[in-house]
DNA sequence: CAGGTGCGTTGCATCTACTGCAACACTCGT
DNA sequence: ACGAGTGTTGCAGTAGATGCAACGCACCTG
């Protein structure tokens, strides 16, 4: 809506490409130098974007912090990670958290034992939407027009052959998913993992976020990771039940 | 320089202390509502800002791609990561790397051994400039003006009775720091941990990053610390020998 | 070393598009 | 039902963003 906002943001992705200077950053807005270089300034003086050594624009620090505070404001994630800790620990698999924001699916949280992970490959990148189960549970509590609009606008990349291959195959998994009150994904992003979700939900009762466990083939069978689904579900509930009753925040 | 976009920036750290709503976004604008309104729907529509159940704007989930993206590439980052996993096996102690970017220094990796740690608690974050050992060996390599400068214009809070004090006692301990190679933080933020860290060159022999073990009083002391010192060292070398030499980057 | 090319940067006249206003729509609360 | 507190829309005026052209500067190249 408007349009010099819009192109000062239309800088961020184009530069999370890869650094770019300024000429290429005025070609690729379709703008002329001088403008380009006051709406790099300006991102600059936020902190937004960093000019590296020679020449070259690149995404800025500032950005880092405000993912932080950002996550930091996000109060399941808070209420929710000593619940994944203590999960992983029993079942010694990938724990994640994730939630639904505007047509995508994102990880918040993720804890994994064996190694100290690069968490950061995974948190905050958009999920496999059409596949992964969290999605499943997040997604198959839109309301009804919503689910099936945004069902029709996804792609359906086929990572794999169990993957969801169409609309019509995705509203169907939804509904599933919605009345069982638990999903999988069983194979679906990546041929050797399975994974078993289930949804933390608000005082409402709508699905605030979901939770699952992923483990591959290798380490255990589909079906020895369903039976972890009672134990993951009590997690989650443990986790609603913090989330939605009167709970910390008053303390404060 | 563009007042547009600089308004429409403004509001990101603002939200970043906590949703708010469209009022409250105006009123510390400074602006009408009206036109807070059209910057909040460009940063919707750029997905930096999201509109929660109903009403109060949060920050939004694009920030964490962003921030993702442009951590992928930090390339000192990919290059150091191994490096710093095995140093984290060998010794046992968390380990952290570190980059200068405009006035702060700031952590971008950190390996931990026991837990798989909320990493997001310090990646990211601003490092205590005044006294972490990783802050001293990149502003160490400053120039001279410019780190004069900077001194100056620090505050110097006093974490312990063993923090940096002031400008002139920083300038000193960085000029010594310069000259020695490495550097250490002796409970100078936390009384009882510790730190040794060990600057990372690039080609032309400038400190591009740093890096540094820490552990606290009660595991070992600070003199123990110490003898882990070559080894860090050797490591940091070893990180700039792969940075700055010809490597893996031309085989692609 | 003179001349050339490719950058980033600056000042300025033009006119776009951002602003604030005032009126409207809507949801609550009492 | 009504008023208070929201968010939202259309519009006229002008602040401020735009692109141009000229300049400065570093780096080649003959």
């Amino acid at each position: 809506m408007s349009q010099t906002v819009d192109r000062a943001l239309s800088i961020l992705p184009l530069l999370a490409e890869g650094p770019a200077d300024l000429g290429q950053v005025a070609d690729r807005l379709g703008v002329h130098k001088s403008t380009a270089l006051r709406l790099l300034r300006t991102l600059h003086e936020h902190g937004l974007v960093y000019r590296q050594s020679d020449q070259h624009y690149r995404l800025g620090a500032r950005l880092f912090a405000l993912a932080q505070e950002a996550m930091e404001n996000l109060d399941v994630r808070e209420i929710a990670h000593p619940h994944l800790v203590r999960l992983n620990e029993s079942c010694g698999h990938t724990v994640h958290l994730a939630v639904y924001e505007e047509n995508e699916v994102l990880y918040i949280d993720k804890v994994e034992s064996r190694y100290p992970v690069r968490m950061y490959s995974r948190i905050g990148k958009p999920v496999a939407i059409t596949v992964a189960a969290v999605a499943k549970l997040l997604l198959a509590d839109l309301p009804e027009h919503e689910r099936r609009a945004l069902a029709e606008k996804l792609d359906y990349p086929m990572y794999t052959s169990r993957s969801t291959p169409n609309p019509a195959a995705f509203l169907r998994e939804l509904e599933k998913v919605r009345e069982q009150g638990w999903a999988t994904d069983l194979g679906g992003h990546e041929e050797s993992i399975n994974c078993v979700a289930a949804p933390i939900r608000g005082a409402d009762g709508r699905v605030v976020a979901a939770m699952s466990v992923s483990a591959p083939n290798v380490v255990v069978t589909a079906d020895e990771l369903l039976t972890l689904l009672p134990l993951v579900r009590r997690t989650a509930d443990a986790i609603s039940g913090e989330y939605s009753g009167r709970t910390p925040a008053e303390l404060q």
